[in-house]
DNA sequence: GTTCCCCGATATC
DNA sequence: ATCTGACACATTCGG
DNA sequence: CCGAATGTGTCAGATGATATCGGGGAAC
């Protein structure tokens, strides 16, 4: 298939509103295209699979640039664009064919573009980088308009298509006639739906069902919902509850076989980065498993900050003296893997199977019948400098990479803060004619020092409002980002203050989002970095 | 010619 | 991570 | 009893802080 009707053709899918309409649509594309596992994956803005550690490497600057080369212009036009319609894609479009006229006529395939992109993640080394820009330009040369909207906004994994996992996973059913389920099942064990549409394609239903779960290859972690006290149970579906503690570290999924491989969330392999865990696993386990765990980073005072466990996690230099540095605990929590997948018994079975497999490195868990046994366990965790508690329902599966309500975490209610909006940045896509997010600075005594940024939590008809508002109160511009006089207070949530190397206060707010405006506030009565460095002091002192 | 720093990309939450 | 919004589908409400 | 209103699950998209790695280029 050439890449110009795969262009049209996502197009057409793009324009589409119901789920419907696009699976069938993303159907028809499979079944017509010959390099269908191509196709599968670039409909999700996907170039590798999922396990395929291959990265392009290539961002939003990049692509300017390479856009610039190709259209003739420099990268500060290409960018001043982007800023301006809120989408690269649009800007490739226009630049590349001089908003008229298509550059090239080479006939670009699928396939011919996914061996190039190939080609361009593979290149490292001195000069490296001017190199890929130049293949890039190359590419955007040889397309036409409509193709290089698209291969801009593939190159950086957006297709905004309305296309993900669950549309995919449909229309290779609908395209080749073969049970969703099992559709299903392949993708969860493959990670690739690619290779899942090629299976499907050749060899159906049949072909589908032999796919299984093995040792060495890392399947996605189950994912869990926010709850409330107010609403666990409902939430939950059951009487009882497996309550387990929830530490603030990295998601690990660890293979036991001849030799042992540690995963990230993302199914990044993580493995030599962490001598340490691999010897306290192997300490402790059988072969032949597959265990889901959390990682986090301990001193002698009990757990250290999230960002201790960044410093560990996918380092390649000094490993070893890292490892002395910060140390770090493994809680294991689940199995699903033991001498054959165990997904599908409940959790109840897995449990006592984990028990009977692991010690040392066992998560803390508890079964209980109430909500006040959930909040002890929750007060036991936090005492211990822990986030809060993971709810589980003991009748449940494990269900790779869903987040439905059989697993619901717990987290202290979000603090808050009421903080002068000194600043902001012109949003992208959806929110390109908006100002996207808001710089915060907390009062000291001769000015302001910020302390992060809020984007999440605003309603789209409340973005409007804002931006109109702001635009009043601009100083200065500078590309995307704006500085605004200090006149307006928000009320932002957060879960956590941190020490920041970024912001002048020294001080970040860990998940903020909007809360509202507080008209009653002038800038002056904002909360200040004093108060945030005790907030921060006494965070400490809680047991952490 | 080396060393150091900046910044973009990619990952964690 | 967080949040909003769009849609599909199931359940409840109101006449 | 039926259509409208409401709730629930799933997905996509737009954005947060931060750490490391790698290439490029300035400083020495």
């Amino acid at each position: 298939m050439r890449f110009d009707e795969f262009a049209k053709r996502a197009a057409r899918v793009e324009s589409l509103s119901g789920d419907h309409e696009k699976t069938e649509e993303v159907a028809g594309l499979l079944r017509e295209a010959d390099a269908t596992p191509v196709v599968a994956r670039f409909v999700q803005g996907r170039v590798f699979p999922a396990w395929d550690d291959t990265k392009l490497d290539v961002g939003p600057s990049l692509v300017y640039d390479a856009v610039a080369l190709a259209g003739g212009t420099d990268a500060d036009e290409v960018e001043r664009r982007v800023a301006e319609r809120g989408d690269v894609g649009e800007v490739a479009a226009e630049v590349g064919t001089g908003g008229q006229q298509t550059f090239g006529s080479t006939e670009q395939t699928v396939e011919g573009v996914q061996e190039a992109l190939r080609g361009i993640a593979e290149g490292s080394g001195e000069g490296s980088e001017e190199k890929k820009k130049r293949e890039l330009a190359n590419l955007f040369m040889d397309a036409s308009s409509a193709s290089a909207k698209y291969l801009a906004r593939l190159v950086l994994g957006e297709m905004r298509l309305g296309v993900g996992e669950g549309t995919v996973r449909d229309a290779v059913a609908e395209a080749f006639g073969v049970d969703v389920t099992l559709v299903e099942r392949g993708i969860m064990v493959t990670n690739d739906t690619g290779e899942v549409a090629e299976v499907a394609r050749d060899g159906g239903d049949e072909a589908l069902a032999d796919l299984e779960m093995r040792l060495g290859r890392p399947v996605k972690p189950m994912l869990a919902q926010s709850s409330t006290t107010e609403n666990l149970f409902a939430d939950l579906g059951a009487d009882e509850a497996v309550v387990g503690w929830k530490y603030d570290g990295a998601r690990l999924q660890i293979h036991v076989g001849d030799e042992t491989r540690l995963f990230s969330r993302s199914l990044e392999d993580l493995t030599d980065s962490l001598p340490d865990v691999v010897e306290k696993v192997e300490e402790d386990t059988e072969e032949d498993v597959i265990l889901d765990a959390e990682v986090v980073a301990v001193g002698d005072d009990g757990p250290l900050p999230f960002q201790d466990v960044l410093r560990r996690i996918r380092r390649k230099y000094r490993v070893e003296e890292m490892r002395d540095e910060v140390g770090l605990e493994v809680h294991v929590f689940d199995v699903l893997y033991d001498d054959g997948a165990v997904i599908d018994e409940p959790l109840s079975e897995r449990r006592d199977r984990l028990s009977r497999l692991v010690d040392g490195i066992r998560g803390r868990s508890a079964v209980v019948s109430d909500i006040d046994g959930v909040l002890e366990e929750r007060r036991a965790a936090l005492d211990a400098g822990h986030e809060g508690v993971m709810v589980k329902n003991p009748g449940s599966a494990y269900t790779p990479g869903s987040r439905g309500g059989d697993w619901l975490k717990l987290k202290p209610e979000p603090e808050t803060l009421d903080l002068a909006v000194t600043g902001g940045e012109w949003g992208e896509g959806r929110r390109a004619s908006f100002v996207g997010s808001y710089l915060l600075s907390a009062r000291t005594d001769d000015g302001y020092a910020t302390v992060g940024k809020v984007a999440t939590g605003i309603t789209d008809e409340r973005l409007e409002s804002l931006t109109s508002r702001f635009k009043e109160l601009i100083i200065a511009e500078d590309g995307k980002e704006i500085e605004f006089a200090p006149e307006v207070v928000f009320e932002v949530g957060y879960e956590e203050i941190q020490r920041s190397p970024v912001y002048s206060s020294g001080y970040a707010l860990r998940f903020p989002r909007f809360v509202g405006v507080r008209d009653d506030k002038a800038p002056e009565d904002s909360d200040s970095v004093e108060k945030i460095e005790r907030l921060y002091a006494q965070d400490e002192g809680d047991g952490r």
